[in-house]
DNA sequence: CCCTGCATCTGACCGATGCAAAGATGATTG
DNA sequence: CAATCATCTTTGCATCGGTCAGATGCAGGG
């Protein structure tokens, strides 16, 4: 069953006209996502889902970029938020760095369609929506802040560092996601291992 | 002026009925995705370059996909080309490493659309396109030959590394390409020096 | 030399999508 | 109670990927 015939629970959970057809359209968003992926997202299956007519999207979003930067940003937040949690408790910088790492992989794996739309090109005109860099600077400031604990480095040797992990990590995910690299291929059991022990590389430096 | 103005040129260049719509095809879609970008790219588009029916380049592609598989094939070849070029001549094996990424880099930021096309989601399926798989790996193959100069490592190490260095490598590049980072923001004049100091990170591993 | 087979290309279609414009609807506010 | 205004519906357009029957023209066999 794909994710339109669930337009009766949208409904109950919200009554329209004046009030939260925009709510329930970014719900419905995330919950087509999951389900039926990038390609089963359009505005006219989001207007089906909440059963509602297909023009009525565009009282709330005038066009499907700003839904999908609307989608692209409570990824983001949810993104920082699960980074944030995975970090707590850690000890030592590096401990901080592999958690965060790892929150990222796992996030993304555990939802490719929404990664997708936060990184991918679908969203044009990414300017349109200084929100949204905002947002998505927030995962970077957790490495940025884990990584400050470090001293004696200079402020231009901390900030290379960080885009170093923050480029590791991202490029490690996406090549994961992408399908370009697996765990499987490189014997690696898990994520997890895969992620820690390529990080490990430039462990060293921190 | 679009693209599609030069449907005459490539009329003069090949001709059609038996023999080379196929490689027209090609060439005019390598040709609007520099030109209009990715969202230029449909196979009407090509049609219409081409100076023929939108059904003809069925009759050579079965699908878009296997347009976009061509087209990403050729991309991969070029880039490994690029890529073995800049590493001719270089002496330490950080300097290989060293021009190999920049090359990457630079490649995927001369030709942003035809990055996106061979590590982007527009093409769906990508195990149905197997020799892409083969073509994609020699530029993982380059870095992999250029750190296996290294001695004193167990085979195992010598894989993480280059996992690691590719990883940083494609991360950097893809956040520099969806403009998630940009080299002014961190303060490095151009793209060669970021990509240096970023990989200067992890190298004292080789 | 013809003519028959077959890949190639055309023309006409289908369903889906993003988006625009004009009108109906209904809640809120004066 | 009436008027305003956001919200939603109706209708319509252009484009896209893809399919199908048939015209077209190159090739090899007689």
């Amino acid at each position: 069953m794909t994710a339109e015939t669930t337009a009766i629970d949208f409904q109950k959970k919200f009554k329209y006209h004046h009030g939260n057809l925009r709510e329930a359209l970014l719900a419905a968003a995330l919950d087509i996502l999951a389900t039926d992926g990038i390609d089963g997202l359009s505005l006219r299956s989001l207007a089906r889902a909440t059963g509602v007519t297909q023009a009525a999207p565009y009282s709330h979003f005038r066009d499907k970029d700003e839904l999908l930067a609307a989608v692209a940003e409570t990824g983001f937040q949810r993104l920082a938020l699960g980074m944030a949690e995975a970090a707590t408790g850690a000890k030592t910088v590096q401990e901080k760095i592999e958690k965060l790492a790892c929150a990222y992989a796992r996030f993304a794996v555990d939802n490719k369609p929404l990664f997708g739309i936060m990184f991918g090109r679908e969203l044009a005109d990414i300017k349109r929506f200084p929100t949204l860099a905002m947002t998505a600077g927030k995962s970077y400031a957790l490495i940025s802040a884990a990584l400050s604990g470090k001293t004696g480095m200079s402020a231009e040797e901390s900030r290379f560092l960080t885009v170093a992990v923050w480029s590791l990590c991202h490029g490690l995910t996406t090549l994961i996601v992408e399908e370009k690299m697996s765990p499987a291929q490189l014997g690696a059991a898990d994520l997890d291992t895969l992620v820690k022990r390529t990080l490990a590389v430039l462990a060293p430096q921190f």
